[in-house]
DNA sequence: TTCGACTGTCGAATCGATTCGATAGCCGGG
DNA sequence: CCCGGCTATCGAATCGATTCGACAGTCGAA
């Protein structure tokens, strides 16, 4: 298809001195705003008609207006890392139902893409783009600057499950490690004593591998942190391996690690740290042809109802994702109509299904 | 936290005066463009930090340089929908990725965020958005009027999937009938006969139901309906049933239609229209005691590794999403630049994995 | 008939930066 | 010593719309 011709294409100046009428009774016209006698406004818009005018230009209106109608989301991994997270997803579909309501469009701007940074010549960054707001979403250490820069330009900004701390910036948190605590404590009291935990990345290295006090010490994921506290404030020396992100093969392989040993010495249920890890672990035991909960309690988080995993009904710790999403979205809304907004903890619910059990005697 | 002071903000001028410059040395100094002493520069930035100026408001920079330097992509469904697709997932990193090389931002429309239309005071639409380009991906024949709209404004439009007619409009396309036809003739060699067809959907509606010819007549969704006709192209007779998404749990829903007979007149083999609703039919066959590859034969279309159907290697269709999505960027970024750009139609390969055999005799 | 209230339209200022062409100063070479 | 060439800086125009205040003209009421 040809080009578009950029050069001469209509300004609303050209409409109005065709339909006869100064620029600012043709604005009235387009924008609904202010009285214009309908005789004016069918000249108008049959004069832009005529010269194939697109209606005013968004770029023109948002300097004038201050406002760009935009909110920007930012996201730690590249787009297609980011949105093989349900979780991730129906927060995002929250956000945007919310924003919907106000017509904001969502612009997705991913951490890694500043850094690219190749012929720079129409950058969109953090800190360099259109936006009325920002959400971020697991905000990492490296955001503090782009945060400073945006406070300073005004744009509110709302982080999700970011690192507690940063009193600069309104926080939608999770209560991790009371929920994580909340689920242990139900296989104690079903009366599990050998449990395992498999785990959610604790660094962007996304390392196989078991945890160990020093790969705690290091980690940088308050997320998996928390959730590994509270399994350990439970049962203190489970023993933990951490899967190279938050899929069900990563919980598969975690998984057959764990369960490898004696059938006397395997545990007898495995804490996993999300619902496609808990997935994964489903399907290593059947693997293994341990049977689930019979053989094998399992316990997830998030509450995703993970396609596929029919007949299982996972007992798991239910997020409030679409929710969560939502209150960002208000929170932004708030804030650009000059109220001010409080850091909320979200409360994650226990749901019971059918893959906890007692331990087979 | 408290909300921002949108009053008064520094401005460049107020920056520039305060450093002793002209506002035109001033914006030299940021952009890095021209000649500026490296003093001068110095003390401009000095008083932007005094001043707490968070750089050039990008408001004012687009309207002035005429590209805001965001590209939309345009969805059919809520963000929550279009995302549990991988396809889409994959398609929309590989925009990302290509525009990300101009530092571009992707800003997500979906068809409806239009229709909702509440209070409308910052409307940021399809045919009203500050975008340099969009992406329409699987466009709908509702789009037909703010594609207009685009065009005359000048905006380059590519359309992945779409409608094949559109003139206006650069097309990304994939070989639906012809790559479906060569999974069927597959079958066919190996000696299947009695074939079924596990659908995508047919229309908005999303029913799970038996392809009719009246369905067929009526039906909306090019993408099914190729990938349809390339099946029938080698078994005319195959029945089909459609599923309410590209789901696992669909498939699985279908399949258990699909395979309620007798043993001897169930179907030996099935073709489904995407990989997750392939993986749905193994479950189900899983289900219902019939073995995967030796008594059904399972094909799916995408070529996505599906999470967690291991130990299956799913004999596909392998669609190049990604290389789509990057086509779709470099084709936005080619019109940027004044070149013309071409509809391009992609081809699916053949992948035989380990879900396909002959017939059980 | 006259005075306000109201309506429709217009001019001009404004949003905040970018950029082109002009200018002033500076240096070294002829 | 003078002039061409170069560098750093500045003024002013520009991007395209929105919006406020002003201004005619119309109508109804007193």
């Amino acid at each position: 298809m040809t080009a578009v011709d950029n050069e001469h294409r209509p300004t609303l100046a050209a409409v109005a001195s065709r339909a006869g009428v100064s620029a600012s009774t043709a604005s009235l016209a387009f924008s609904g705003t202010g009285p214009v006698s309908d005789a004016t406004r069918e000249r108008v818009l049959q004069a832009a008609r005529e010269l194939n005018y697109g209606g005013p230009d968004p770029r023109a209106r948002s300097l004038r207006r201050g406002r760009s109608g935009i909110v920007g989301v930012v996201l730690e991994e590249r787009v297609r890392d980011a949105f093989r997270d349900p979780i991730k997803i129906a927060t995002l579909d929250g956000i945007s139902e919310e924003l919907g309501e106000i017509d904001a469009g969502l612009l997705v701007l991913t951490e890694v893409a500043g850094e690219a940074g190749g012929d720079e010549k129409n950058p969109v960054t953090l800190s360099d783009a259109p936006i009325d707001g920002a959400v971020l979403m697991g905000c990492s250490p490296r955001f503090e600057e782009s945060i400073a820069t945006l406070r300073a330009r005004g744009v509110p900004v709302v982080a999700i499950e970011g690192n507690p701390g940063d009193d600069d910036v309104v926080m939608i948190l999770q209560d991790n490690r009371e929920a994580t605590r909340l689920g242990a404590e139900h296989l104690k009291k079903l009366g599990h004593e050998r449990v395992a935990i498999v785990a959610l990345s604790l660094d962007r290295d996304h390392l196989r591998a078991p945890v160990t006090p020093e790969r705690i010490a290091a980690g940088t994921s308050s997320t998996t942190l928390e959730r590994l506290a509270g399994a350990r404030d439970v049962f203190p020396d489970a023993p933990a391996y951490t899967g190279a992100g938050s899929y069900v093969e990563e919980g598969r392989l975690a998984a057959l690690e764990l369960l490898s040993g004696e059938a006397s010495s395997r545990p007898t249920a495995i804490i996993a740290q999300s619902d496609l890890l808990a997935a994964g672990v489903i399907r290593a035991a059947e693997e293994l042809g341990i049977s689930v909960p019979e053989q094998l309690s399992v316990i997830g988080f998030d509450g995703v109802k993970v396609d596929g995993l029919w007949p299982y009904d996972l007992t798991t710790l239910v997020q409030p994702a679409a929710e969560k999403g939502r209150a960002a979205g208000r929170a932004i809304k708030a804030m650009l109509g000059g109220s001010d907004v409080e850091t909320r903890l979200f409360t994650a619910e226990f749901h019971e299904g059918n893959t906890t059990a007692k331990p087979s005697a």
